[in-house]
Order: C-alpha cells, then structure tokens, then sequence
DNA sequence: AATCGCGCCTGACGGC
DNA sequence: TGCCGTCAGGCGCGAT
C-alpha cells in the first residue's frame, strides 16, 4: 500500500519519462475509481506537455499548462510506463499516451485510488487544501505536534495517521516512527510532552528518509515505475514481526490500535 | 471540535 | 480440490 516513500518512488521512477514528454490521448477503460474519473479528460489533456511531477502528502500532480491530473493510488494502485501498443491487463484502468509511443499505465484492482482533473491551483483543490505539513519539511516541528496534540485522547497513532495533522504516514510508517521514537502507539496523544514529541519528528523523518532511499516498502503489490519491488521491508523493525523478537530480547506484540494492527515492543515503547 | 464507524473493492488465505 | 467467509487497508464522510 503505497505511503509516502512508496509515492515519491513513484514519483521519481516515472518523472524521467513525463517531463517534456506532451500527451496525445488519455484512454479510460474503467473510470468507476475511487470517485469517478471526470469525462473529457482526452479533450482537455491532448497536446498538453508535462512540466512536472510533484507529490503532495500521497497524491501525485502531473502538471501541465492547461490544469493538473491529481492523482491518488489508494491500497493496490500502481503505475507502469509502457509501450502503448502493449495489450492492457485485467485492472489497467487509465492510459495517459505520449508522444514517444509510450504510455503511463494505471492499474488499481481495488479501486480505492482516484483521479482528479483541475484547472486552478492544485493546492486549493478539496482534497489538498485540509491538509497538513510534509513530514520531510522542516514545516513540521516537535513543537508543532506538541501544541495540537493538546487535549486529544486518542491514541498517538492515531493522531500522527491524521493528514491534516501531518501527511504521508500510513499504517506501516506510524508503527516504525513510533517504535523509533520509543512512544506507544496506543499512549493518548494528549499525554506525550514537548521532547517526545521531537524525537518523534526526527523518528518520523528518519524511517521516511531510510525507506525513500530504499525504494519504499514492497509488502504484496507495490512495485516500482519499472517493475522492481521496494526494498525497505527487510529494515522494518516491527511491522508484521509480531512475536518476533525486538532488539531488547522482548517479543514484539500486535494488537488493534486506531481500527488497524499494530506493532510494537512494549519493553522499548512507553 | 474530536472521534468513531462505515463503505468502497479485490485478492489472499484459512477452514471445512 | 474447491467453495466460501473473512480480512486487509486509505481515507472521506456522516453520525455522535
């Protein structure tokens, strides 16, 4: 499930195909994602060059002079550049062609991913405007998570999963940071204090920074623009080693925290 | 205002 | 072997 190391691989890996690239046709064979894919896309997209690929929190922006396609990958989207005479696979939903007799193929079996068409300023579009600081920025600070976690009970996990607290930190990367902070991903977020809410800040841009140069985490499906996997899965401390053991000699736990599993070492995380 | 629970969707997996 | 129920999981939304 892409989070954002796994999106920024994206990012990077398909950037060298896009920019300068113009597109020549957009095919939707199955619009019905998330939301659906707006009509007339081929009309409004044609001709148009890529200027850049940006990332904001988990979205990608495919900029371009006329709009932007936002462009979201929810659980089990990926995106491949191919030869656009190559027969499309059971859940190749889109096709952005280009005028290299390539295409930027997205496939999603869940459908949990979405895209979007604007014409104004991305930023203020519905989707990106709530949304809170990059982790990677030094817009997030210690202090700032300190400050709005004040008065929150619910977990801390749950508070740093919030995108308009802070963006990009999905299930996997909340049990890593937490763990790398030593905080309990359960404790409320309420009752952590100002230094621990720091060396949260540096765990999270430590784990994020680590698993970008990794190549994002792949689990099940998550490949890269070329088709390789992400290599990060085997430096995860403890997502998915329940009863394995820590590095302290305890034995890693599993257990529901903010609807979903997560992990932790109770003897290291307090 | 904060928090919770739901629903979208498919593939993987386990039990019988 | 094959069928079926269950679950995972991002995230916006409505309910509380």
């Amino acid at each position: 499930m892409p989070e954002l190391p796994e999106v920024e691989t994206i990012r990077h890996g398909i950037e060298p195909h896009l920019l300068g690239r113009t597109i020549t046709d957009v095919a939707v064979r199955e619009p019905r994602l998330r939301w659906p894919v707006p009509a007339g896309l081929s009309e409004a997209l044609t001709g148009q060059p890529v200027e850049a690929v940006a990332r904001r929190a988990k979205y990608l922006l495919l900029i371009t002079p006329a709009g932007t396609v936002i462009l979201h990958l929810g659980m089990s989207g990926s995106l491949r550049v191919v030869a656009a005479d190559t027969p499309p696979q059971a859940h190749d939903h889109v096709d952005l062609c280009l005028n290299d007799g390539r295409a930027l193929r997205l496939r999603d079996p869940r459908r949990f991913g979405s895209l979007h068409w604007t014409r104004e300023d991305p930023g203020q579009h519905q989707l990106l405007r709530e949304l809170g600081p990059e982790p990677l920025d030094d817009a997030l600070t210690g202090d700032d998570l300190y400050r709005r976690s004040r008065g929150r009970r619910a977990s801390v996990k749950a508070f740093l999963m919030d995108s308009r607290i802070v963006v990009g930190i999905g299930n996997i990367y909340a049990s890593e940071a937490l763990f790398e902070a030593g905080i309990h991903p359960g404790r409320a977020a309420g009752r952590i204090g100002p230094q621990r809410y720091r060396r949260l800040v540096t765990a999270i841009q430590t784990v994020l920074g680590r698993a970008i140069e990794a190549g994002g985490t792949t689990l099940r499906d998550f490949t890269r623009a070329d088709g390789r996997p992400g290599f990060f899965r085997q430096a995860l401390r403890v997502y998915g080693r329940a009863g394995q053991p820590c590095a302290c000699g305890g034995a890693i736990r599993q257990r529901v925290i903010a609807q979903r599993a997560t992990y932790f070492c109770p003897r290291c995380q307090r």
